[in-house]
DNA sequence: GTCGAGCCTGTAAACGATTACAAGAACGAT
DNA sequence: ATCGTTCTTGTAATCGTTTACAGGCTCGAC
């Protein structure tokens, strides 16, 4: 025995179909139509299909929020952000994971045009033409949580990485530590990029010369360690221990790097500070806890989430692109 | 300018929409006619509408997974093990969640009979009764990643909860540690049930008294840091650091019953050996590294995910009941 | 009593795909 | 030349909703 169908509860009811999907809606109808209805669903455990009501309305009441990587803490923290918003809001979110590359990221975009839901929330790690373009041609509407050009027209909301720099190297700065080494993901990758600028301007604007900086091969714990790995068989072509800080591009790459601190012996913060950025849950639960650069990522998530909802109600508005500002959390990873 | 259906495709093919349909879904037709067919689908940039195909076809080509938390890390490993298997047979993954209520979950079981998606893992933390009916009237196959009872005839896959207490009593006491406490999460949940029980039984196996056990609010970093403290709070009555060893329920009640270890000055292992369970990549990005019981979150995801997927091909099999066996991950937190 | 206004309700046409069925074309065999 | 087979293509029904439109009813005013 199949699903009940909407003609089913007519049929049941003794009414028409469009009398049940009135009802159903909540429009206008007398009491005795209402009541009828109700007991025919009730008797037969009607479910309307979100899949034929969405292709006659051509809205199916979902959002996605696309992330590269959900072991990244930084993206529970937003996406219960933008859970929060768009569920008070009545829709339904849904995420789906893109990974790191730039034709994934593309192939989802594109694949909105599919129908699966009435807009977008994507927070792109590498981003290049192809990618912007798939945006502007989507079918529906999204909104880049991170950082795209500005001529591409294209609702935005982004951190502020070089302010967050430059908060990260003050404190530090602050904190008498000057000989300050830098740890980033990929620079082939938007934040990789903004973090690398923001470094350099923050430490010039003080007057300081890194002493050294590594790449990192992802933005993940693992490469972490491994970028740790890299620094010190960079620095010891030098004095030993030429450094007494460290900055991180994540919160992962940050929490890796301490551990390969603490396998060389080395206590955080009293022989190297070392400060992450992103502001997850992790930092508080890592050891030390991690003074850390917020990014704003909640408000990011919520900002977008408004966004998008705001321009699905009206897709003439013009796009925003709305920068969050960083505050300095912290802890015991800095003395 | 609206986006071109089939029937535009067809019309600048000079082609039938049967011929337009057939063509896309790969059913044979002559060299001409696909060559026709793609250049108009070029042309207009045509995509079908999975919706539209979903209602024909009564499939979406789309699971779910339905976590209760995407702050913990066990859902990340368990996450990415479903994403693997089902990608690989051509389907999308979704992830929603559902947060800690059992009527959460009970509305998103029943939601799936709207036609979200063709199938559901989901990973419950309480478990009624409710529940399970919905679950076995649900119109779409559901298997469940934990543990439900025999009866309710639902295909399942869950851990080993005793086994893996065993394991960890054992290890601590191989280690000469036989003063141990239990930090278990809620007991209202099904993990929790399962942890205290084969705590409970581990222990007697091996002739132990708990030094004292206590019961976190939920199973998260900050309830972890509570119940450290209340576990400390009961053992002043007794002889001072009565305890020289602490299990807890999952990776985040470790690392933060850890970090209240830290702060009354007791160092892990030496002081207080730890151990976790769930394995998660929070175990051994913590400091130190977490001995914690692999409960095989990733083979779970893996084998639930392969269970749904032959259920789907055959909805008249027997309902199947997997257990997966735990494994032991020492790391740093025991000596 | 007739008429118009105002409500409810039902009929039927969409939404955009798939697919059963039939019709036409091509071709070889008789 | 005719017939039957096979292959390709087109027509139209269908999936389960929503909704424009029209029909029928009630009611009050004239």
């Amino acid at each position: 025995m199949s699903r009940p169908t909407i003609a089913g509860v007519a049929r049941t009811a003794g009414v028409s179909v469009a009398s049940v999907s009135r009802v159903l809606n909540g429009l206008p109808a007398t009491e005795e139509m209402v009541e009828r209805v109700q007991r025919a669903v009730e008797q037969l455990g009607y479910v309307p299909d979100s899949r034929a009501r969405s292709l006659k309305v051509g809205r199916t009441f979902q959002l996605t929020l696309a992330v590269a990587d959900v072991g990244n803490p930084v993206y529970v923290t937003m996406m219960r952000a933008v859970e929060e918003v768009v569920s008070a809001a009545g829709y339904r979110l849904v995420v789906t994971t893109t990974g790191p590359d730039v034709v994934d990221e593309v192939a989802l975009v594109r694949g909105m045009a599919r129908g699966y839901a009435d807009g977008l929330v994507i927070s792109p790690l590498r981003v290049d033409d192809d990618l912007i373009k798939s945006i502007q041609e989507c079918e529906v509407p999204v909104v880049v949580a991170g950082n795209v050009p500005a001529r591409a027209g294209v609702d935005t909301v982004r951190a502020n990485s070089p302010k967050g720099m430059l908060l990260a190297v003050e404190h530090l700065l602050a904190k008498g530590r000057r000989r300050i080494a830098f740890v980033n993901g990929p620079v082939d990758t938007v934040p990789g990029a903004a973090r690398a600028k923001g470094f350099a301007e923050a430490m010039k604007a003080n007057g300081l010369q890194p002493v050294a900086e590594v790449e990192a091969v992802d933005f993940t714990f693992p490469a972490g360690r491994e970028a740790g790995d890299e620094l010190f068989s960079k620095l010891d072509n030098r004095a030993p221990l030429g450094l007494d800080a460290v900055i991180a591009a994540n919160d992962l790459l940050a929490v890796g790097l301490m551990h390969e601190l603490a396998a060389r012996g080395l206590v955080v913060p009293d022989d190297v500070a070392v400060v992450g950025m992103d502001d997850s849950e992790l930092a508080e639960q890592s050891f030390p806890p991690l003074t850390s650069v917020n990014l704003g990522s909640a408000e990011r998530g919520r900002r977008a989430a408004e966004l998008l909802l705001a321009r699905i109600e009206d897709d003439t508005r013009a796009p925003r692109r709305i920068v969050v500002q960083p505050t300095l959390s912290v802890r015991k990873s800095t003395p």
